[in-house]
RNA sequence: GGGCGUGUGGCCUAGCGGAUCAGGGCGAGAGGUUCCUAACCUCUAGACCGCGGGUUCGAAUCCCGCCACGCCCGCCA
């Protein structure tokens, strides 16, 4: 119901001002602070004062006269508090709330008919994930989930480069080297066997004498020519290899749970000729340059060159995620990359040959992360330095099953959970936590890996969330017996207000933060709707209130609350426990 | 050297032009459970929003300069 509130708000003040025949680009609509009722304000009387020949507070009480909130059903009354023109709601909009918010989909907003593709994470397939990249994944599959409650129809791919120097190497060091040589595999999964024959390979070309090196550098050379060249038998060696250690990498995301409809690889656009294709169309561009014995795309407003092909006639990244993106742009209406910080650069480069190309560069957008250090410095898979996202995933389940088994001893409610629901809960808050921390966040920020502060279960965490959840399961399963009804007049009391208010602000929510592509601002949301209901929860007794209107009315507010608890958990890919 | 990003109480973080308290949380101190789960709640102490200018009726928020930190500036990906 905040979506038409708005649009009522922005229809009552843009009919005020031009019934004076003042500009309308700019209506001052805004979120009032927590201490005002009103549902949204605007400060248009700033900026009007002057044209009215006032000052702002005679200015706004002039414009709320002006004001007919008649015809809108949700806005009940407008008044002017100082120079701000405060815009109330009506009974209705907390009823329509109260009903909307019954709908398990609630917050999800209608079908737009518009495609987009989310890529992430596509880290190379060389090795574990590891923490440094665990951003990755998370937002990735925040944003996703986030374009699609905004209506959007979203895919999830995961690209993969299969056609690089370190895939060459990677498949040369295993075909090389013995299992017997290396060392035992940190996990038993493919990633963590097949990285060791990585790791094995570097160390090689970095220590052997350079005549084997020059050997080893010579098989690598005809992997990378097989490859460019379209031999098959090539690419079946590499894919054995990429297909292995993808197939752990898969798993390890698996338990996040980030999954993708499709991984794409960059193979793919080599073999089927759309890279030959775009560097034809690059060769014919004005902006290209052969210079140093390679051909270079120059740009306006990067001063640095995108080295498209190389002398010996061979493509490189950029040239082929270019021929990735034109297929992007002929499979959907938009795409949404999420990429570290460390390829910005390279990201521009790309958007603006696109353009140059004769796409729309405003079909892609990029989400920018910074990269996650350890406090020693940075991770690297070939290094064998970091932390890995199963450990980190193991050691935060580890430490909620800890404390759910010491709440279970005082625990006070009689519900018997068993072995496997302390598993459950274990997961759930181990890994929730982990996301939480991550998504919560603005993704520009930089970020230290510290254990003690990636796992605090306290509050501003998931686990504070989630806890809201299962209490509204609990209050659910209490009331058995109990119909809940949509009757919000039951519902007068201030803390009732509140939630309802807030439970009403999802949609509006949901709708600001995927245009910007930012799901830590439902995080934030979370954080304000799980406040809410805490206050609800204290003063409001829902199974023992005094009267069963009450008690009805206050049932339906509790399931309310819990769809919007829950969804805004699952955009955050953060689970919802029945109980913990 | 150039480009991009970040800088909010001891620590983490929201806000990114508007409402006489700059919100939260952790940590510190004091309390709260005969009542739907205390992974909760209430109260106290703690901030010249990196520094200096400027624009504006109004700046943590915009502009300029400086400082610190991160990332990038490869015919690697």
């Amino acid at each position: 119901m905040i979506r038409p509130f708005r649009e009522s708000v922005e229809d009552a003040v843009a009919s005020a001002l031009r019934a004076r025949g003042l500009p309308t680009d700019d209506l001052g609509i805004e979120e009032p602070p927590d201490d005002v009722a009103s549902v949204f304000a605007s400060s248009i009387a700033f900026r009007v004062a002057d044209d009215l020949g006032t000052a702002p507070p005679q200015a706004a009480v002039s414009l709320a006269a002006d004001i007919d909130t008649e015809p809108h059903e949700y806005v009940e009354r407008v008044e002017a508090t100082g120079p701000y023109l405060n815009f109330f709601p009506s009974e209705s909009y907390f009823a329509d709330t109260l009903e909307a918010a019954q709908a398990a989909d609630y917050g999800s907003l209608p079908a737009r008919d518009v495609s987009v593709v989310v890529e992430h994470t596509s880290a190379n397939p060389t090795g574990p994930v590891h923490v440094g990249r665990a951003r990755n994944p998370i937002i990735g599959d925040a944003v996703a989930n986030l374009l699609e409650y905004a209506g959007y129809d979203v895919d999830r791919h995961y690209y993969v480069n299969d056609a690089g120097r370190q895939i060459a190497v990677f498949t040369w060091a295993y075909e090389r080297f013995e299992e017997s040589e290396l060392p035992d595999p940190a996990r038993d999964r493919e990633e963590y066997r097949m990285v060791r024959y990585y790791r094995r390979g570097n160390e090689f070309l970095q220590d052997a004498d350079p005549e084997a090196v020059e050997a080893a550098e010579a098989e690598i050379e005809a992997i990378l020519r097989g490859l460019e060249d379209g031999d098959e038998e090539t690419y079946e060696r590499v894919s054995e290899v990429v297909d292995t250690v993808l197939g752990g990498m898969k798993a390890c995301l698996g338990r996040l749970p980030a999954a993708f409809d499709e991984f794409v690889k960059e193979t793919r656009f080599m073999r089927d000729g759309s890279t030959d294709d775009v560097v034809a169309r690059l060769k014919a561009h004005e902006n290209a340059v052969y210079e140093n014995d390679a051909w270079q795309f120059t740009f306006e407003d990067i001063d640095k060159n995108l080295v498209f092909l190389r002398a010996d006639g061979t493509s490189l990244y950029t040239t082929r995620d270019l021929a990735h993106h034109e297929w992007k742009f002929d499979n959907y209406d938009r795409a949404v990359t999420v990429l570290g910080e460390d390829h910005k650069l390279q990201a521009r480069q790309l958007k603006a040959a696109l353009s140059e190309l004769g796409n729309d560069p405003e079909r892609l957008d990029t989400v920018v992360y910074s990269y996650v250090n350890l406090p020693e410095g940075k991770m690297s898979t070939r290094r064998g330095t970091g932390v890995q996202l199963d450990d980190l995933l193991d050691e935060s389940i580890d430490r909620a099953r800890e404390e759910v088994q010491a709440r279970l001893e005082d625990r006070l409610r009689d519900d018997d959970l068993d072995g496997a629901d302390v598993d459950r809960i274990a997961r759930q808050v181990g890994v929730g936590a982990v996301r939480y921390d991550i998504v919560s966040k603005q993704p520009t920020k930089a970020i230290t890996f510290e254990w003690d502060r990636a796992l605090d279960f306290e509050a501003q965490s998931a686990p504070y969330v989630q806890y809201v959840h299962a209490r509204c399961r609990g209050i659910e399963a209490e009331a058995d017996g109990i119909d809940p009804a949509l009757d919000a007049a039951a519902l007068s009391g201030d803390p009732e207000r509140e939630l309802l208010a807030t439970v009403a602000r999802l949609p509006g929510v949901v709708e600001a933060a995927a245009a910007d592509r930012q799901p830590h601002r439902i995080a934030t949301y979370t954080r304000e709707i799980a406040d809410r209901f805490n206050g609800f929860y204290r003063e409001c007794p829902v199974v023992t209130a005094s009267d069963d209107r009450t008690k009805a009315a206050r049932l339906a507010l509790v399931v309310a609350a819990r769809h919007t608890v829950a969804n805004a958990l699952e955009i955050l890919g953060v689970e919802a426990p029945e109980s913990m």
